[in-house]
DNA sequence: CTGAAAGCGCTTACAG
DNA sequence: CTGAAAGCGCTTACAG
């Protein structure tokens, strides 16, 4: 049951076929370089030899990996999940193998997960976010390996960015509401730090509201984990703070999707007698009742950008300093005009019980 | 801005702290065999050098990569998405990199990434499921590399397994729907083959419902995509095929989600009127109303487990054929008694208006 | 087009 | 406890 026990080497396959090790070697990298004669009598050896390279050895002595290292802060987020996916068929295609590392939301982790994939030999890096160690970018820099960052479509420290622009991505939504008539307004955020994503789209609201010289008082604001049950938590306060809220922007789906349920079980009227938002389009977003208004990502379109930009990095050629992928509002049925036509505080909206 | 383009390697600290290389690898590997004054000066030069070892040439020299693969048929799962998490921090606190590959439930795809991760370097494997390719366990025995599969409790291919018994969790599920009452059952199945999780928990709705005498007809199982659309469109199907369905079964809470959010479309009340169960226990199941009832499946448990795990069989110790981990069987609102003590075909539960 | 050989940067018996 | 040196399995100028 148990096979060979000592794999294979260059030199078994040379023997075998009576060439020289570097003529093994050509074939597998470089094969237009080796006759037809030769090429074929070593691909019938390596075939039913099930010859597998030692890629240490191979690394060791070209000085590249294939590898490509992407730190994400969590694989559990879909979004990320499908960026990857993405992200690794496409570099599959190139030849490129992808290691993924996560974080947690932690710079120090993303630090120590930079140096570890370093070590392990990574020939280029996929970030997430434009918000690191300084530390990390300096070590990246002097390993001289290229990277990227992504889901930002600019970064301050002149890294090659793929992605959009949170910022009016979550202006444009608010916006969306403002015209529609709403003018109280609550936010749901999550409180990871650091997500300079999270904290664009925030501001993106904050500036909406700002040119409509709309406040949106504290009380009004929740900074919540990303889960379901941290969305649900965040509605209710809110509307226990102020009644009067009419749309609450949510800065994920997930939150979102907590807001809604807990709407629901507060027995509110979403979206008759409150709006809300979410942001990712998740699948969830488009199937639950009602269906959220949001903000489409393509995640598997920056999965597919960073990889070609990444290749074209560690080929030496130079990528564009930044690419701004498309985002796209989905109108769904959770938006809606406010119920009644603010006049001023007391009864409306938050009676939480309907004839 | 550009630091040192070239690495540092062992013999620049060696210089610098004027030892051997010998003696910086030892400080590196097995400080306790240094002395207390050569330790303590190499780790100087060590820290203040920012020296990052490579890799590769570490791998080559040791024949090892303090790395294990894992591969997993799908990160969008948020199954195996918490797995992997629970299984990479174990494994980092045992001084491990985990390399993460998914195949989209492909097992030519999988034995392609095992071949392309066995060519990198890993000194273990962690696999879902006990459905592989032949060719892919004889590669696997052939390199002498440790490998064990998880999310199943035993292999017939004498595999060591981290997982919990599919077919009985499924079968007490639909027992405990039997107990209620339920007589007419539908079941809405995830296809992705290869599946045997799946195809186990289908296994033992059939013996449960069979030690019952109870027939389920084929029109009233559905095989569909891993998706909350499918199981909307699933529960229509069934719900159309045979309106006096009183509980249907879903094989993931996914599908379940979909299922409860098509029946309260179709005004079918849950679980008045229907009876829904799910699998997995994400979060959603808790949180959706009616929340549902559904089995919790440990995934952390299973990676800290795997890990513990691989980590013996790596360092040469044999580990337990076999571990099973608890699952817990979670009975929250979309299950209750069914409404109507079934009399004969007819008028029932379809209705699909209600008054 | 092919081969002999140096070299990639480590680890690890072995000797002292 | 420490060092000199062989060797891990490849790649890649270089020469022919």
């Amino acid at each position: 049951m148990a096979g060979e026990k000592r794999a294979k080497r260059l030199i078994d396959v040379a023997e075998a076929a009576g060439v020289s090790i570097a003529t093994v070697s050509r074939v597998l990298n470089r094969p237009e370089t080796v006759s037809p004669e030769l090429k074929q009598r070593v691909t019938e050896i390596l075939n039913e030899t099930g010859f597998v390279p030692n890629g240490p050895a191979a690394a060791l002595a070209s000085r590249k990996t294939r590898t490509v290292g992407a730190i994400v802060p969590t694989i559990g987020n879909a979004v990320f999940a499908d960026g990857i996916v993405a992200l690794q068929t496409e570099l599959h295609n190139s030849g490129y193998t992808l290691i993924i590392a996560n974080h947690q939301y932690n710079r120090e982790i993303e630090l120590e997960s930079v140096r570890a994939l370093l070590r392990r030999g990574v020939d280029g890096f996929v970030l997430v976010g434009d918000d690191h160690l300084p530390e990390t970018i300096q070590l990246l820099r002097s390993f001289d390996v290229p990277f990227i960052v992504t889901y930002v479509h600019e970064s301050k420290n002149n890294i090659p960015a793929v992605g959009f622009d949170n910022e009016l991505a979550a202006f444009q939504l608010t916006d969306y509401l403002l015209n529609l008539g709403h003018r109280e307004f609550g936010l749901i955020a999550n409180l990871n730090e650091p997500n300079d994503r999270v904290r664009a789209r925030q501001n993106g609201v904050l500036r909406a509201l700002r040119e409509r010289k709309i406040k949106l008082p504290d009380r009004q604001i929740a900074h919540v984990p990303y889960s379901i049950s941290s969305g649900r938590a965040a509605l209710r306060a809110i509307k226990n703070a102020n009644p009067d809220v009419s749309a609450v922007f949510c800065t994920q789906d997930v939150l979102a999707v907590g807001a809604i349920i807990e709407a629901q079980a507060l027995g509110i009227d979403v979206p008759g007698d409150l709006s809300i938002t979410g942001f990712d389009d998740l699948e969830i977003a488009g199937e639950i009742e009602p269906a959220i208004t949001t903000i489409r990502i393509p995640t598997r379109e920056i999965g597919r950008v960073a990889a070609g930009y990444i290749a074209r990095l560690i080929a030496g050629h130079d990528a564009p300093q930044s690419t701004t992928v498309p985002v796209e509002m989905i109108i769904r049925e959770s938006t809606a005009r406010p119920a009644i036509p603010r006049r001023g505080p007391g009864r409306p909206a938050g009676t939480h019980k309907k004839g």
